[in-house]
DNA sequence: GAGAAAACGTTGGCCCTCCCAACGACCTTC
DNA sequence: GAAGGTCGTTGGGAGGGCCAACGTTTTCTC
């Protein structure tokens, strides 16, 4: 049994050897996992995909980043809105188009980036634990490949 | 590009390669082909999640069903609820305990059953249909280890 | 046998992720 | 100048996940 897992009982016959399944129970490992590490930092999970954009993309307008992580703009406002209440995040007018604001982020931003960018890090080696090097790799292109993500 | 999925931009560059996040994407196209099966048959996750577990079990506890499945007390009333109406169980009060009702399949419960197991199955198959055979039991192996699920 | 503790099923509520629709202000196209 | 589209916001909901409290019933302890 893996440490900090509580022992459940097996699912249901015609259940547990659903594929989807096992990738359900192994997705909300990951996800725990990187959420409580995430959380130490006062940030939820979109909330760091929006810092890493912005990193990226910086600086962005709204939309243009939304269609980017594939995030709603109804959410987009309110992840914005919880990282710009804690100055991890500016929006500031765009002078040649006024239906745009471009999204920077702050020095706490930057910050805030590399803390939580390591902590993911580490959930994630905590996640793959069980597998050595060579599976790691297999894994993640399998997983690719299902996901269809590039 | 698989079929049936719209052409995403990559992730951020610091988000890209954290397998948690990989999973996440696996599971939410698992999730969704799942989900596309079993609404033509009315059904959700869930609701064949219990009509699998009772039955395996039945007739069992709705407190015992709950914590087989680790779905929470108050979300079981929910699904019974929905499955009692759409007559698939039955919920019979136990004459030994009067604070437990035993959960059963009807006929169309178990038929319904049925249909929704091949339908899962199938959608699984296409979800895992860009892996070899050999691929795919190394693939579910790894789930299992890295999920802890039995 | 009485009282305390625990179990059962239900109701209430919240959070997170995911999704759709409509609005007012603004910009682009013809 | 008018029509159509874009931007950011507000409104709403669904599904899954989780915690707390209640009334009734059963079990356990003294």
């Amino acid at each position: 049994m893996l440490p900090g897992m509580a022992e459940n009982p097996p699912a249901p016959s015609r259940i547990r050897p659903l594929p989807s399944w096992l990738l359900g129970r192994a997705a909300a490992r990951g996800r725990g996992l990187v959420a409580e590490a995430l959380a130490r930092h006062d940030l939820r999970m979109w909330h760091h995909v929006v810092l890493a954009a912005v990193a990226d993309l910086g600086p962005v307008a709204q939309a243009e980043l939304g269609r980017t992580i594939s995030l709603d703009p109804k959410d987009m406002v309110g992840v914005l809105n919880d990282l710009q209440t804690a100055g991890l995040v500016l929006r500031t007018p765009d002078p040649a188009d006024r239906r745009k604001n471009a999204v920077s982020l702050t020095p706490e931003g930057e910050q805030r980036l590399r803390e939580c960018t390591r902590a993911a890090r580490r959930a994630n080696d905590e996640l793959l634990a069980p597998l050595s090097a060579a599976e790691r790799e297999q894994f993640l292109d399998m997983l690719r490949r299902i996901s269809g993500v590039r």
